[in-house]
DNA sequence: CTTAATCCTACCAATGCGGTAGGAGAAACC
DNA sequence: GGTTTCTCCTACCGCATTGGTAGGATTAAG
């Protein structure tokens, strides 16, 4: 059971906007140069947290991205559906409609399947733990990295980036 | 986030094996019929199942699968692992070596990324929601859709909680 | 010795993922 | 006004994985 990148790469980019203090707006290309990051994909990965009110953009010359609320009011369900259009730990579990519908292929219509206890539980447990962790948190985990980082060998940090 | 049809069939196997009480062996055949499942595919997850040592085979005429233990005592935390080979929420989460090791391919070695905290939380929900799940609930928990089905023809009567 | 079953391995089509390319609009700055 | 620097949009593409198939070898019951 895996997450996207899509995921990875959004959470990362709403982590490097949630950094800057001020709301002067962070262009993406820096974004991009920080973390390492394909500057096209990302393109893409914004514009659906664009879409779901998480971000705000300006365009033109000293253009970007700005967090569209307080990091502290962003909890992570909303972020990873944003991204992933869908919490659901099994294909049949992707919820068309508004209402969290069950749809088994393999059951006869209507009909639950004998593993619906246990993707429940397990979807249940997935949203649990993004609905308690807001962006402010992993804002502040970060610092302490970075923190912890140069407080280690400045020099010797290897610049192992994998960008081809 | 999604599991693969893997764990999906493997659970239902071991369902359907759970509801034989007594322990003669039932033939991958039947399972496949009963589910409706490709039995060639079936095979190869069965397989993985055996090699966790949750699965016991007889070969030969009369052959089959049974249970190496009762429902009671086979948690899903150990199915999945077994089928899935990892509970990850992130491709560089896949525990190479035994210890839960966190290889992310974008930070410097060692480092973590900053959604680790993230990640570590969801995973966490995961195992939490699959460890506290027993095959013999799932095995009763079936039992009752088919009373639901036989009685009244459309099973919604679950109770089904949604995304609280 | 036929039949019914587990085993094993190679193969294959489709899908989705991660990434690229190439532009078209919009605002700041000279 | 033109250039630069951004956001935006859409089409495309290689590749790995998934889900499934094929074909056979092995084992045991009758």
């Amino acid at each position: 059971m895996i997450f996207t990148t899509k995921a990875e790469y959004g959470v990362r980019l709403l982590v490097e906007l949630g950094r800057q203090a001020n709301d002067a707006p962070v262009a993406l290309k820096t974004i991009a140069e920080n973390e390492g990051l394909p500057l096209a994909y990302l393109e893409r990965i914004v514009a659906l947290l664009k879409r779901a009110d998480l971000v705000e953009s300006t365009r033109g010359a000293h253009g970007g991205y700005r967090l569209a609320r307080e990091p502290e009011k962003v909890t992570m369900d909303e972020v990873v559906l944003a991204l992933e259009g869908s919490v659901a730990p099994m294909s049949c579990f992707v919820d068309e409609s508004d209402d969290t519908r069950v749809l088994c292929s393999h059951v006869d219509d209507g009909e639950a399947c004998a593993t619906k206890l246990l993707w429940l539980r397990v979807q249940g447990g997935v949203i649990e733990a993004l609905r308690r962790t807001t962006l402010a948190e992993l804002v502040a985990f970060s610092a302490k990295q970075d923190v912890a980082q140069s407080d280690q060998t400045l020099g010797s940090a290897l610049p192992l980036q994998s960008t081809a």
